[in-house]
DNA sequence: CCGATGAATCAAACCGGTTTAGTAAACGGC
DNA sequence: GCCGTTTACTAAACCGGTTTGATTCATCGG
């Protein structure tokens, strides 16, 4: 076994003729090793392969170098859903450099806080990302019980008690509204998330703000649940208002919608037009193109791990802005027709 | 800092009136120890509310009590592929019972290697998921040198020197191509992943295979990329070859191909007919809903981390099968034109 | 030239478990 | 009634790092 002969610090010593102690201090860059002796003891250490043990400093230093994730959606909304593998590998980024690893936890929604729990018990993890956010998060008070630091991807305006990277969903969606209008659209209607998110909840209402500010009377909105089946369901009750265009909050719903239309005989985006959110793999690749809002998820992830590391470092950490969405226009938004 | 005065077994000793070493084996249920004072100190772990620090034990365990998963891909194709959420999860399933815990790596490419090399090195994981197996793969000698167990997602006769859990893509295949067939196709197409991936490469030899079987010609095959541009692309390529029907490697080459025919005003399924495999979310909500092949990628995972765990517990452990994809008949597949 | 200061180093304790060696008491066989 | 074996338990070593307190030695001020 390759794995059981690795050397310690203890060789370490041994080859540079010094004591553990000195090695550990020189190893980690402390003062009071003088310089000959530091050189030695690295040279031994790379001649050896000496590697160190992450069991070891996490039992001395009491720390995980670990942080975690606990998905709590379905497996297949997780699947359909850009976000997270974005979102990982940015979070990978900035954690690899570091020397943390990321634990995973994908857990049923009703086992989402014993998914916490046992993260925090096992003192597996020195923090944890908070995706998600729901309106009275129970997680909040969930986390500050556990004493576990956690950065939070929340809305600007909605204090969570952690340090947050804030993404403002409402600049996407009002750009689309405002693409719609300036296409002459005036019944436009919104398929909304789960109100009990809050990013959901906030694309909607910056919906119903931006047909204000736009002087237009509030449009039909329907909630659905972020998935295609959702979406398409959200879709049939709304054509039956007639819209000339309605905004997703998501493109898994929008795409859906899109065939929902053209089963229907709704031309898109002759007859309607459609937005999505998010920017998928596919949005560009159904017919019509989708038009939606692109956002960064990658970037989110590396400013969350930041903000996270140095939340577990201890100091006071800022909310961290990241740039607006921004709106793609593509081939599934066209001007509303002349009259209704 | 709630965490800092976690009790320790020493207090759990304390309270029970018995050593260290005697509690350890009380809580590990060995033999040697009094029925009654088991008791004992059962109840004092649960009064003080003792949980077992996962770094100590892994230090004096030398394991690393987690499994480690390394995805190389583009965030980009992680994002639309429904397999790894729904395989994570299954994954977590068997781990979560067994203490284990998934610890994540997303690298570009290039970094592959090293991701591995890094997960040993730090010894964070007891062994590996080898995901997305390829021809003559660098990673099998990779984690032989590095005395990582592993288990892969493999094909039944093409052994990794791992234990694999099988999956055999092939009769999902040529239960697509029989469908057609049955529809009275006889020009038919494929859209293949990128050759070097082995399930890619199985699934274009079952799709020739079966065509041989069927008595029909060899048809026309592109290779692209498992991408949903890579799908449009091929696409467009194959139409010129007029096949009546096309079988896509994946669900998101098949709906880009989907809105390729509609963009060039070929209809599907009327005058071409459509399958993918994987049966995305959106397999159903797209327009025609796609006829596909459906997989299991939860219960591959939970397979997989059974006999990961066995591997590393030192056993041998047999190869898993798991039962063969079945396919879906939608809409995207209907009766060939009689003639061409 | 002596004591104070500080730099370099070492030995040992510590983190919280597991595991081994050793011991005292109970038990059984003859 | 003595000896050998179990049984139940303790003490201590160990895993591989970090951290503290003590020690040595060179340097410097007065």
């Amino acid at each position: 076994m390759t794995r059981s002969d690795r050397p310690t610090i203890v060789d370490v010593a041994r080859a540079a003729g010094v004591s553990k102690g000195t090695v550990s201090f020189a190893l980690n860059g402390r003062p009071g090793v003088a310089e000959e002796t530091r050189q030695r003891i690295l040279d031994a250490a790379r001649d050896l392969g000496w590697t160190p043990s992450h069991q070891a400093r996490a039992l001395s230093v009491k720390r995980a170098l670990a942080v975690g994730l606990v998905l709590a959606r379905e497996p297949e909304l997780l699947g359909a859903d850009p976000f997270f593998p974005a979102f990982i590998a940015g979070v990978e980024r900035t954690l690899s450099d570091r020397g943390q690893a990321l634990v995973l936890q994908v857990v049923p929604e009703a086992e989402e806080e014993a998914g916490y729990r046992r993260l925090a018990a096992d003192g597996r993890v020195d923090g944890v990302f908070l995706l998600d956010l729901r309106v009275a998060d129970p997680r909040i008070a969930l986390l500050e019980e556990l004493g576990l630091p956690a950065v939070s991807i929340a809305r600007p305006d909605v204090p969570s008690g952690f340090p947050a990277v804030l993404v403002d969903d409402r600049p996407g969606i009002a750009a689309a509204v405002r693409h719609l209008v300036e296409l002459g659209h005036r019944r436009i209607a919104h398929v909304a998330g789960p109100s009990q998110f809050l990013h959901a909840q906030v694309r909607r209402e910056a919906f119903t703000q931006a047909l204000a500010d736009a002087g237009l009377p509030p449009g039909h909105i329907v909630e659905a649940d972020f998935s295609a089946a959702g979406g398409a369901r959200a879709t049939r009750e709304l054509l039956a208002h007639q819209p000339t265009a309605i905004v997703y909050a998501n493109d898994l719903m929008a795409i859906a919608g899109l065939s929902v239309a053209s089963e229907l005989g709704v031309v898109v985006p002759g007859q309607l037009s459609i937005t999505g959110f998010d920017n998928t793999a596919l949005a560009a690749y159904v017919s019509p193109p989708l038009t939606t809002v692109r956002t960064d998820p990658y970037l989110w992830g590396r400013a969350a791990a930041d903000a996270l590391l140095a939340s577990i470092e201890g100091g006071t950490v800022d909310d961290v802005p990241v740039p607006p969405a921004q709106l793609v226009v593509r081939a599934s938004t066209a001007p509303a027709l002349p009259a209704v």
